[in-house]
DNA sequence: CCCACGGCTGAGCCTGATCTGAACAGCGCA
DNA sequence: TGCGCTGTTCAGATCAGGCTCAGCCGTGGG
């Protein structure tokens, strides 16, 4: 999962980023509304987290731009406590979640984890594709009830591919949403991730379309290839 | 396990800092409801020990302030005076438990171990894992029956990771819930403690994860008796 | 049938995360 | 005050995961 940190202050930001990075996603920071703004209008995130006290253009306007233009990406905003009006014109502008400074990195993770759910529409708290199942809390996936041992990228590949189970995923996608800003494009690591998954969860449970990507089957139905 | 302690009295305070500091609590102290109110705020703590007569906002203030916020950690209402009036305030304001001055520390330490426990979904009152066995009153622990020794900062994340077995914990939440406030951030303790309990009580039993943290592993196969 | 294009794979390198042993400092207890 | 135990730091050693590369394979179009 890709995540845009907004944030000003350098202190908060390196902490938060951390914690982000520790919790799995991948970061991209901005430090004022016009970054912001750019980067949430060229990069596909999954969620933002964004404070309302910036520099250049504030973090509401921000918001309400991105709305207008019909970003659905779910925001979460920070600001300092106290600001009754603060939460008013956040949640008006189109929040999706309110978290107020002071707070703990567990109740943001936590708030998070329920933003990405919300937004995949999945309601349970872990994923589950045909005998595959993945606890995001856990850090924790298995097939048919037999724990998996997946690195940290396997992991966040299934993780991604769960959320969208069903759907074709283009490798560009992929890596958008599982790479930070920085990524050779032109690298093959995803075939090799996909082909490493796939070798620990059953060859047949990731189909690829040629010349669009990869998709996670849904069902284990067999009646493929006659 | 880390306790927010919140008590105007000076004699009383030092007092119950240091039986919960020997409990092997980390503890950090508010004298009034703003101070308490921020430091709820902004760190995890696992347990609060609220006393309802307070300068600047009143215990039960804060706590229905907290509840609003959201925040589900397990309060703790101290109170002088026995009035059942208090008493139902401060339930109806979210309080989990309440203690009545004086008291004993015993009763204290007692009642904090079961919203401990409570809290962490846990019904017996000894923590078990595959052959890891750790009591809390006693503060004590075994593997197979065989005693452990260990130091009280091994006891500490030994007790954290049962009480969070199966979960990726990261090395921030560790930190963070095994010391109070001011602790250098970016040192290596953690990961010399998960070393000398590895050697203590078997090193499989600690699975690391990379760039996620470590994860007690819950089963080993065998069912548990207690 | 042949070619070109994607996709797949195994091997191996490199980096950064993790582990470890040893030494040092603080503190309580005798 | 001295001893012993604890917690912390540091500097290597170690190791695993992620990435690249190069070559193979299957498919679809001519």
């Amino acid at each position: 999962m890709r995540v845009l940190l907004v944030e000003d202050d350098a202190d908060l930001s390196r902490q938060l980023k951390m914690a982000l990075g520790d919790a799995g996603y991948a970061v991209d920071h901005a430090a004022d509304g016009e970054e912001a703004h750019y980067l949430g209008d060229t990069e596909p995130y999954d969620v933002i987290v964004l404070d309302l006290g910036l520099p250049k253009i504030d973090g509401v306007s921000v918001l309400e731009r991105w709305r207008r233009e019909g970003k659905t990406t779910p925001v979460l905003i920070l600001t300092a406590r106290g600001a009754w009006s603060d939460k008013v014109s956040g949640f008006d502008a189109g929040a999706d979640d309110y978290l107020t400074k002071p707070f703990h990195t567990e109740e943001l993770l936590a708030r998070l984890r329920a933003l990405l759910r919300r937004s995949a529409g999945i309601a349970s708290a872990t994923l589950s594709c045909g005998g595959l199942r993945l606890d995001p809390r856990a850090a924790r996936a298995s097939v048919n009830g037999e724990p998996l041992r997946l690195t940290s990228l396997e992991y966040r590949l299934l993780h991604y591919m769960m959320m969208h189970q069903g759907r074709v995923i283009s490798r560009t996608e992929l890596v958008e949403h599982l790479y930070d800003q920085d990524f050779d494009r032109d690298s093959n690591t995803i075939e090799v991730f996909v082909g490493r998954l796939r070798k620990k969860i059953g060859s047949d449970r990731i189909e690829t379309v040629r010349g669009l990507g990869y998709r996670l089957t849904p069902l284990t139905g067999e009646s493929e290839a006659a």
